[in-house]
DNA sequence: AGGGGTAGAAGAACCGTTTCTCCATGAGAC
DNA sequence: GTCTCATGGAGAAACGGTTCTTCTACCCCT
């Protein structure tokens, strides 16, 4: 074993494969030790700017990379957010289906690394190893069922939690979500402005927040108003069900003449319908559904979107979060108020703070029955007007 | 200080606040050596049945979890994966604008979760930093540019690296693609057999690997089949810039009679010109364009796309990534070719191994001039044959 | 009875940092 | 000259697991 032919403090030449270099490689070849090499670099402890740079120099020379790991369980910190969204049936997340949460996790990942973070996907359903297998410095949740299970383990065990969407009965440290209230409200005085007498609602089965809350709006809209509600459920997460509720709402005999749909596809799938019974938009059928894709702004006619602005909210999530991840020191109490007034869970002192944001109409032709295009004009060759 | 008040071990009791438990707590309670409640645990060692199950319970009973951190360090796996994509302008990354990008990331990390693993988000252009605090296993980069100067970097640190898209000149663990060549020669063959005399070609400026083939071929079939080329390029992250891209390619004298796209937005883009333009679809322009959206199964009339199957190419990709870093000890060459023949870079020695995958074109309406609505036009517009 | 093999479990090194504590040294104050 | 204090830097203890090695019985065989 070639005994007493050790390098650089205790490691054993046995078997040097060539590895990346360590602090102690770095140490030994800059001629100093470990310590300074740690606090050269992180700029900590007293040390002149010339042992710095002297430092810093050899560190780059030999391809030095500090070991996150090593650096994690020394510090507590890994710099890692999980990023939890809900699951719907077989695949373990919808993603795709409804482009707010691919907007949010993007705004998401973006302010996380603007801030030196990373972000790990983690579907709620996943395999609980794979949860306790990652050091996460804490979590994002979109939309958590009441008593969600994995939501309440991670705020026990430490772990600053913030939600996209008012949490039901979890304890969280803080929440963001849309006034979804108002929002339903405006749009639905925004049809009876157009001109809608029976305003019809497309909505979901599932007990998220942003599903009941919007029905509910509606429904107190309608007992306000004096109009029967006029509305279809279905499972959200089943692209084909929307169509089908789609064309069930116009196929009632109290058809309603102006319709909003809850979710991303129901714009398509309304048009669909309405064409499918002969109905023009906006003329016979106004209509608005939320979404944030774009294509809304090239279908014939265009139609009305509510965006929930989500890149706004994945930002304002992630900083939440982060703010509650360096300001106070998890859990027990310890530190707490030393940079901040204890304005995140005290000691579970009264609800979580929450952050109500607006949302944005885009007021297309589908929700205006003046538009100038007045009668079933074949579309227009590129000489005229 | 009190002590000698030690507990399990070395910890001092010193401002014990409660944290989590660790191993020597759960040996403490279970009256066993950290080391059996480790093999235990793990489910190493040599152990009897009983003392299993003892160290089980009590672990749970403590509500015990290992650190991931410390697991890290010590093993030298962390069960991460990174995910980086391609970056353009401004936005850390375009994740919803291709809708192919959040099918593809959605099946990936379904498939590390499935084995394990976690997927971490991570752009190319994001600060060193963040890059450097994370303990990666490996890497999934899409699309990776020439010379990718990141991804040379990780696969000289030993870190695992598999590619969606074939890479230009950056070593690589694997690859993987789909077949463009096929992809496009296929699509202008059903074009020209649906009755295509020119068919034009609106494509990207960047110099993707996507971008290249695909155009390539088209260049090649051209000159083949004796066809002048008509093309039009623009910038593929920017929306904007594809709407008139869109616009200049009909309005060219040599005005194309089918158009294939090579981006997601370019159906919606070429539909709502050749309306402009007074051109019915698909009597007066066939169309065909790259897209994993579904809402061209909606528009008027339904628009043929092709799809890249995401999904495949996701779980692909990972699933090869996944093999390499639990295959191979990444890098030195020490315990390759254990458990698998020297299938992934012996010793950097030939091309790595790249893996095809077939795509699949979706053929409805925009490129079927038999369809029964035709009878009513003039089907040719510049002048006769 | 002695020796070898094995089951069960404990000891201790080690992974690579950060950070707390402490030790020289030299300059200025008295 | 001694005392103090600041400066520059080294030593070593964590952090919390995994794993290689060792130790002790105990049983079986000859």
């Amino acid at each position: 074993m070639t005994a007493a032919a050790n390098q650089s403090g205790r490691r054993p030449t046995t078997s040097r494969r060539l590895e990346r270099a360590g602090i102690r490689d770095v140490a030994a070849a800059a001629g100093v030790s470990i310590t300074t090499v740690s606090d050269a670099l992180n700029g900590k402890g007293r040390l002149p700017e010339e042992t710095r740079s002297r430092v810093r120099e050899v560190a780059e020379r030999l391809g030095y990379r500090p070991s996150a790991a090593a650096r994690t369980l020394r510090t507590g910190r890994s710099g890692l957010i999980g990023l939890t969204v809900t699951t719907y049936g077989e695949e373990p997340f919808t993603f795709t289906e409804f482009a707010y949460f691919a907007e949010m996790a993007r705004a998401a990942t973006s302010a996380a690394l603007s801030r030196g973070y990373a972000l790990v996907v983690l579907p709620a359903s996943s395999r609980h190893d794979v949860w306790g297998n990652i050091a996460l410095d804490g979590t994002v949740v979109i939309d958590p069922p009441d008593q969600d299970p994995l939501v309440s383990e991670l705020y026990r065990s430490g772990v600053p939690v913030v939600s996209d969407g008012k949490p039901g009965n979890c304890p969280v440290t803080a929440w963001v979500d849309n006034d979804h209230e108002a929002a339903v409200l405006n749009i639905l005085d925004h049809l009876s402005e157009a001109g809608a007498r029976r305003i019809g609602l497309l909505t979901g089965t599932s007990t998220d927040t942003y599903t009941r809350l919007s029905t509910e709006a509606y429904l107190d809209w309608c007992r306000r108003v004096g109009q029967e509600p006029v509305y279809e459920t279905y499972p959200a997460h089943d692209p084909a069900a929307g169509a089908v509720a789609a064309d069930r709402l116009l196929a009632r005999p109290d058809r309603p003449d102006a319709v909003y749909g809850l979710f991303d596809p129901n714009g398509t799938d309304l048009l669909a319908a309405a064409r499918r019974y002969g109905m023009r938009v906006p003329d016979d059928l106004l209509l608005v559904c939320c979404s944030e894709s774009d294509v809304y702004a090239g279908t014939e006619p265009p139609i009305t979107t509510l965006s929930l602005k989500p890149r706004r909210i994945g930002t304002t999530v992630v900083n939440l979060l982060i703010d509650a991840i360096e300001g106070v020191d998890s859990g027990t109490g310890v530190d707490v108020g030393r940079l901040f007034p204890p304005r995140f869970r005290t000691a579970s002192a009264g609800p979580p703070p929450g952050t109500l944001m607006p949302t944005e109409l885009i007021v297309r032709a589908s929700s205006q029955r003046r538009s100038p295009r007045t009668t079933v004009s074949p579309p227009r060759l590129p000489g005229e007007v």
